[in-house]
DNA sequence: TCATCAGGTTACTTTTTGAAACTAGCAAGC
DNA sequence: GCTTGCTAGTTTCAAAAAGTAACCTGATGA
């Protein structure tokens, strides 16, 4: 079936509500570097708050991205893992974040530049 | 420089922002088809509003990531176009939207069956 | 006995969103 | 000369989402 991500009615928007965050990009780009746990990621994930981490894992869960497994240790763990369609997906969010972090600088003087010329005009 | 998406002090974070984000990813999209106008945008891109529109088109100026020509015709028009920046982010976003159409069946599925599995456990 | 760990959930507050109405400047129609 | 229509926005206000911080469970070690 073909999609067309600008319908407001194409299923494929649903996706990019989840994958169109930020934190879901960053909770799937960490786990493409291996299974981590809950809290492993909320440390890791500078910011991220345990109220959303939950509720984006569970999202990319529910989507067939990520597996969620639990070990009945004491207390107990739980471990997070990309499933072969995330991984599959993780794939074209690498690129993305290396360009963030890599297009950065020029990103910043533009936005110097930009406010700038804002201050000038008013 | 190096930068770390992870790090909440981390200036590609502000980038992540307004990147990681489903209107903002759909603009820059529809825009590497080439320069559109304000009004082409909101009627090509369903569901989104005016006022987000015109919150993004800043945000991704801001960014030198578009740049907005402004046309003295009557009445005026206003093209917005990715900048060489822009450009070169955006053949990172297009793979992401073309694996969301691609992959939407099988992401369906995978809703379909978490729902039921969560029923089946309530 | 009290604090601690993991992995959450809940209650409450603050931001963001989104829909719809409103603005400005000008031209055409009546 | 009054109304309507066009573009490109801004404003307003209710509703949804996100963030903050406290709480929960159940075992464990000090």
């Amino acid at each position: 079936m073909e999609y067309d991500v600008y319908s407001a009615e194409c299923p494929a928007r649903t996706v990019l509500d989840h994958v169109g965050d930020k934190w879901a990009l960053l909770v799937l780009h960490r786990l493409s570097q291996g299974a981590t746990r809950f809290n492993a990621l909320r440390r890791d994930i500078h910011g991220l708050s345990q109220k959303v981490l939950s509720q984006v894992l569970k999202r990319l869960e529910r989507d067939g991205l990520i597996t969620r497994r639990v070990f009945p240790t004491v207390p107990v763990t739980v471990e997070y893992a990309l499933t072969g369609l995330g991984e599959c997906l993780t794939a074209n969010v690498g690129p993305l974040l290396r360009w963030a972090e890599a297009n950065m600088d020029q990103i910043r003087s533009a936005q110097v530049e930009y406010d700038a010329r804002m201050a000038e005009a008013a």
